[in-house]
DNA sequence: TGTTATGTTGCCAT
DNA sequence: TATGGCAACATAAC
């Protein structure tokens, strides 16, 4: 579900109500694991009575800042959902953790599948996030020669490389092959063997996915809402993520879009437009 | 009714 | 270190 658009929406549709807000109690469900491996009690004592100083996201992490210097740290995984309900709502379907906000809200973490987490980072552990994660795409830090220099050592076909969260973070299974799509480079290409030329388009595309992504508040294919419960708009914007399968036109020349599994990760592309060994 | 796929990541083996 | 396979889990769609 959640890749940097999504993430990143979910993000800007909470800051607002949270920061200067006081955490007032906390719930955790039937799934402790969401806590990852913490103890609810004493997660709860460190983190009840806190205000949240600010929100960040740093890949796919949302990054809740309290005023202790401690980070409340939300990764979404494939099912998660974060929503922000009045207090006395009812319990929302697969909720795991409740956290009182103020007087009269309360921020539910949800997920299918269980495989998101809430974890809370201690002001010396904050710094765990950073090594898990490269540049962010859309800052100006992430240049093309940024890109070029993490992709010259790698013999990886450049798919499974673009969902390396240490290569970049937050781009994922969808807006992978879209960028690839916009570059007309071949999914299977080794990293290392695109062109000067085929990486500079690269790097322009991912930009130009993820800030797309963005304006459009996030793909919603299936799951994906924001803390409002709002649907995004960018699964209209989609030209071949989840269109290779029934081969459906390429959006450019028509040639039917085929599909691969590469990595274990379905893939979607066009084989007229995105050809293996493309010089400018 | 059974099988298969799902937008993520970490662990393990090579 | 880089890469690939697979498991974690629940559900919808075939």
């Amino acid at each position: 579900m959640p890749e940097l658009p999504e993430v990143e929406t979910v993000r800007i549709s909470l800051h607002d109500k949270l920061v200067g807000q006081e955490i007032t109690w906390l719930k955790v469900r039937e799934f402790i694991g969401v806590l990852g491996g913490d103890d609810p009690a004493a997660f709860s004592a460190r983190v009840v009575n806190r205000t949240v100083a600010s929100t960040r996201r740093r890949g796919k992490y949302i990054l809740i800042d309290l005023d202790d210097g401690s980070v409340l740290v939300v990764h979404l995984r494939m099912t998660g959902n974060l929503s922000l309900l009045h207090r006395h709502d009812e319990k929302v379907r697969f909720e795991h953790l409740a956290i009182g906000i103020g007087d009269e809200m309360s921020l539910r973490f949800a997920d299918q599948r269980k495989f998101g987490r809430v974890v809370h980072l201690l002001p010396q552990e904050a710094g765990t996030i950073e090594s898990k994660v490269g540049p962010e795409p859309l800052s100006a830090s992430f240049s093309a020669e940024v890109l070029t220099s993490s992709l010259q050592r790698r013999t990886g076909p450049i798919k499974s490389i673009l969902l390396n969260q240490k290569v970049i973070a937050g781009i994922g299974n969808i807006y992978a092959d879209e960028a690839l799509f916009r570059a007309r480079i071949h999914p299977l290409t080794p990293a290392n063997e695109l062109s000067v030329l085929q990486i500079h388009s690269l790097h322009r595309a991912i930009r130009q996915v993820l800030r797309e992504g963005l304006l459009n508040r996030g793909t919603s294919i299936s799951h994906f809402r924001d803390g409002a419960g709002q649907e995004g708009e960018n699964q209209d914007n989609l030209k071949v993520y989840g269109k290779g399968r029934i081969g459906a036109p390429c959006p450019r020349c028509g040639q039917p879009l085929q599909f691969l599994v590469i990595g274990g990760r379905s893939s979607h592309f066009c084989p007229k437009c995105q050809r293996s060994s493309l010089t400018y």
